[in-house]
DNA sequence: TACCGGGCTGGAGTGGCTCCAAGTCAAGTC
DNA sequence: GACTTGACTTGGAGCCACTCCAGCCCGGTA
């Protein structure tokens, strides 16, 4: 598939994924006769994964290295449980800092109610 | 208290406590004599709360928008409520995000320990 | 033939910091 | 009284991860 079918299905804008591939994010993508992009299911899948550790704050870098074992094939498959078992991990900090923000919210609007109910 | 205690005491570094205030972020922040910055404990809780907004993914604009709705007085307050509960609901939506990539990675590491049993 | 949509490249622009050079001032040390 | 140290000041440069755009090519349709 070309470039505009894999961006909706991997939730990356083309113009993001161009830029990841320049960076060396996106291994082998094939080109066509016509010199376009194609993109194979396992491309995509992999655009996807890319997708969601970016969103969920993994760095550039880490993901970089993460695109270097995969390039490197199978056997570095342990290395690369690694690095999603961090981004778990990272997954439960920012979770911690949504519930202590929560708390913080819901402090503020309680003051908030507490002095709109004296202002009338 | 000065700079550096308001950025232990906020989270904020200096550098972004003074990007903050250049940006009118930060209403009235007083100066000493010396011509440093003095800041009050409202000052601090303020900053406090822009960290924990920025932090979870409030933009620069809407925290602008809140900042000019505090230092207009009490009479906003209303309107500052709608923005912190807004703000509940984006939490709400990164913590989906943040469950959906769990899953996403529970997915693959799962893969990958299948991959690993056969590898050996 | 003219146009349109989709893709290409290279490069500029953006948001939100982060770091740094060069300077001021206050307090402490010799 | 001179020197050093350290916290602070400003203005400006640099950085990350995009995002947008100009200017181009190409295949298909009216």
């Amino acid at each position: 598939m070309r470039i505009s079918e894999a961006s909706t299905k991997s939730g990356l804008s083309a113009d993001t994924i161009r830029y990841y591939e320049k960076s060396g994010l996106v291994p082998a993508v094939e080109r066509g006769p016509d010199g376009l992009r194609r993109f194979s299911p396992e491309n995509v899948e992999w655009l996807t994964l890319l997708y969601w550790l970016r969103k969920t704050g993994m760095p550039m870098q880490e993901m970089q290295r993460f695109a270097a074992l995969y390039r490197q094939g199978d056997t570095t498959i342990p290395e690369r449980r690694e690095v999603l078992l961090n981004h778990e991990k990272r997954l439960h900090r920012r979770r911690a800092d949504l519930d202590r923000c929560e708390e913080v919210l819901a402090y503020k609007i309680a003051a908030y109610e507490k002095i709109e109910g004296g202002l009338s």
